[in-house]
DNA sequence: TAAAAATGTGCGCGAATCGAATACAATATC
DNA sequence: GATATTGTATTCGATTCGCGCACATTTTTA
């Protein structure tokens, strides 16, 4: 259920005790989530996620890849996130707008390639 | 913590009953985790999850809405998304020109609106 | 409107699980 | 080679789980 966490902490490169430290709790405890002995409360795993920068849904498995994919131009028309900038929502027109010009910088980009 | 199961259960107009039958467990079990009496274990959070078509992340309460928000500003340093157009991922550079230019255009709307 | 069914709430019990301490082998560090 | 660190496994007391059951309230049915 909780598979994900090894890899987690070993892309860190941390101990099961400099983990269990972080996270206030016994190394064998924390240990006892890695090998699927034990399953953490909510909370903690909570606080795991956070550790982790990661979500929930992620530690145990529900969601395949830890960075989720969003492909903004689905956006415009469903809308299933919602992306902020300074904490206000971007608008339908903001969006619009930021995909063609990422489309001219990235034309840009290219012809300047080709020139050389 | 499982506080969105109540609003999540209402908005399918369910009983206890009705919602517990539908993920295989007792009444008084599914109504112990609505009141914060009893925690569930991770395999019937995710449960109910599916059965809601939502995230556990949500369920416990770990994001706000149950459409995710996403604050582009902190995606540079903590990317924990990708964001892409028109397949492509979107690059850390991309990201901070676009943040730039947003925060630009916002800025003139405010100039204008003071002008008027 | 009275009877019956369904709903939500709370408690008690046995069983299962938790979190920490501890022990120990394997590996790393000096 | 001695010492410290790491990962694994086991045991123990305490906690929590999941369910059955009871009860008051509301809704449905006759």
């Amino acid at each position: 259920m909780l598979e994900h966490l090894f890899e987690l902490r070993k892309k860190r490169k941390w101990s099961l005790q400099e983990t269990a430290d972080q996270l206030g709790m016994a190394k064998s405890t924390y240990a006892g989530y890695e090998s699927g002995y034990r399953e953490p409360s909510l909370q903690s795993l909570s606080q795991i996620a956070d550790l982790f920068e990661t979500t929930v849904d992620f530690i145990i498995g529900r969601t395949f890849e830890e960075q989720e994919l969003i492909e903004i131009t689905n956006l415009v028309k469903n809308p299933d996130h919602r992306l902020l900038i300074d904490g206000k929502p971007l608008s339908k027109d903001e969006m619009i707008d930021f995909i063609a010009f990422v489309r001219v910088k990235r034309n840009l980009n290219k012809k300047e390639e080709n020139e050389c």
